[in-house]
Parts: structure tokens; C-alpha cells; sequence
DNA sequence: TTAAACTTTCAAAAATAAATGAAAGATATT
DNA sequence: AATATCTTTCATTTATTTTTGAAAGTTTAA
């Protein structure tokens, strides 16, 4: 394989990933090239390689900038503004895992909290629904605190440990 | 919080986290619905309960079925079909992890394989993306082994152990 | 202060994903 | 074998999400 067919390939495979994962398809698509690219990139060469107009650009740059997983860049001497990933994966795991579990698993966690403290009768039907969603809510719990510690334990010699014993 | 509302917010919820990794809004509200349903519940239940077309309850139970997370019972008697959820969390979440696995991350690990396996030639862009596709790959080969062992470890002692440890 | 170079915003358009519902397909019952 | 009950399929419609691009907004430099 040549290598902007695999360049191309890599972009399009990240970025059908990332939507199947609930990122929009552009923003994983400009992740992974910044990942790849050795030096910062203008916008305009974003906008180049993938072929997007100036708006999708700016706004999905803004969103990974959020998230944390991309930086703006300034060069002495230049106008424009240049990005660059976050390469070490590690910490794009953790940021990544941060921003999810904080706009998504928090507030469902909440919710399921909430509804399963309501005061069931005696009907088979409300106790089930106390029980299960209690049920509900430790696990989600217990995975969003896997999830953190997971994620930190990367450069933790008993997280290396604990891999090597279950694998 | 009353019971009905307490339900309808469950669903709602579930439903939500569901789209935002990937998992359509009704299949998630389906799931949601027989969870907390301590009887299995017939399709013109569902769809009555969720506003819901017939077609749409269909195709929705049948990808569920696919998943392996819910499954079709049959009542003595009874013409129609009826529908149960998998109760228990730690099964529906190692069933989750193994579809997931099996439909996204394998077929992108395939790819991430293929495109950092190129003859870089001497260019530090080239060099630079094969370093990059491999890191990636390794570590994306890690996390999906750790999905599969992290939903293998709820009964093992080792697994809580760890857990405690981490905490 | 003005102009040039660049970025952001956001209403409208386009693309994508999901839902509908009527017809076709099953399966059981008489 | 005809009928009744229920399920699945899929072309069309509807809803949602993403993208566009032109106008407004910034920043830098002369």
C-alpha cells in the first residue's frame, strides 16, 4: 500500500469509528490527521486534505479543542493559527474518558439515582422497578469509577501487573 | 416522584445514553422498557407503550435479538409473541462489549494493522505515521482485550481485588 | 484608523438515520 | 383449504444531524 492511500485509509477508518462511538464523523476525521501530521496544521490545509468548508472546520476544531485532544498553535512570524493532536495516547484516552463520562454518564447517573428512590407500593410491578434500576445504577456507577481508574493506571505498576495476570 | 413518571424518565434516559454511543434511540427505549418489566411484554404493549409503528417495534426487537439481549418467549396458549430483556447486568454487559468488539474495534484494528505495516520511506511525515498507526494499534488491541477481561471479572476474585485496591 | 488576513457564527441546505404503514409472509385454528 | 391472528419487510416519509457559505467578528500591522 502507497502511503497517502494509507493515510486516507487510516482517516476514514477513524472517522467511521469515532461516529459509531458517538463523535461526529469530521471531528474524529480531523483528529486523525492531526495524530499523523509530524508538524502543526493551518486550517486551510484541514480543509484541504479533507475536503470540508471553512465553518465544519472552525467548529469541529473548537469542539476537540473542548474536549482538550487538540491545540491551537501559534508560529512566530505567521498569521494563522496551526493544530496539533494530542499524541500521547494515554493522556487522549484519559481526557477523552473524562469528557464522556462528565457529559453523559454523570448525568444519567443522576437520573437513575432519582428514580430509583421513588417510594414503591406493594405491586410486584413498582418493586421490580426499584430493584432492577438500583441494580442499574450501582453498575454504571461501578464501570464510570473502572473507566477513571482504568485510565490512570497506565503508567502504575499494578495496573501493568494486574494486565499481565489477566491476560 | 411518581411510579409512571419515575418509569417514563428511565426510558427517556436510557434511551438518550443509548444514541449518544451508538445504540439507536428506540432499541435503547425497547431494552429500557423490559428491563424494568417484571413480566415478558407483548409487541402491542411496546408499541403502545412507546408510541411506537409496528415495523419499528420489529426491527428493533429483532436487532436486540441479534445482540443476544433480549429474547422472544412463548406463552402457552398465547398466539402472540412475547419479549424479556436480560436481567442480569453483568451478562448484558459482556454481551455488549463482544458485539461492540466484534462490529467496530476488530474491523478497525484490521485496518490500523494493514496501514502502519506501509514501507515508510525516509520522510519524516512517512516515518512519523507509521510510529503513530502502530502506537495506535497496540493500544487499541489493549483496550479491547481489557473490555473482554473487565466483563469477564465480575465473579473472579481477583477482579474485586483489584477493584478494591484501585478504589 | 484603516485595511488586510484570518476565524467564527448561524440560518439555510444537504446528507444521513430512523420511523411509518401497507402489503406480503408466517403460523395456527376451524 | 380457507380464515384469522400475528410478524416481517421495505419503499416512502419524517426527523435528526451535519455541512455549507456568506456575513459578522477579530486581530495584526502599516
Amino acid at each position: 500500500m502507497e502511503f497517502n492511500e494509507a493515510k486516507n485509509k487510516f482517516i476514514q477508518t477513524w472517522g467511521a469509528l469515532g461516529s459509531q462511538w458517538g463523535i461526529n464523523k469530521t471531528m474524529a476525521q480531523i483528529h486523525a490527521l492531526l495524530m499523523v501530521s509530524p508538524e502543526a496544521v493551518s486550517m486551510e490545509d484541514i480543509m484541504e486534505s479533507l475536503q470540508i468548508s471553512r465553518g465544519n472546520a472552525s467548529m469541529n476544531l473548537r469542539a476537540l479543542m473542548d474536549w482538550g485532544i487538540v491545540y491551537k498553535e501559534y508560529k512566530s512570524g505567521e498569521r494563522r493559527e496551526f493544530f496539533t493532536a494530542e499524541k500521547d495516547l494515554d493522556e487522549l484516552a484519559v481526557k477523552i474518558a473524562r469528557e464522556r463520562s462528565k457529559r453523559e454518564i454523570k448525568p444519567a447517573l443522576k437520573v437513575l439515582k432519582e428514580v430509583s428512590m421513588i417510594e414503591a407500593d406493594t405491586s410486584l410491578e413498582e418493586k421490580h422497578f426499584v430493584a432492577q434500576t438500583s441494580k442499574l445504577y450501582d453498575f454504571v456507577l461501578r464501570a464510570d469509577n473502572m473507566l477513571d481508574k482504568a485510565t490512570e493506571m497506565n503508567d502504575n505498576w499494578l495496573g501493568r501487573l494486574f494486565l499481565k495476570i489477566m491476560k
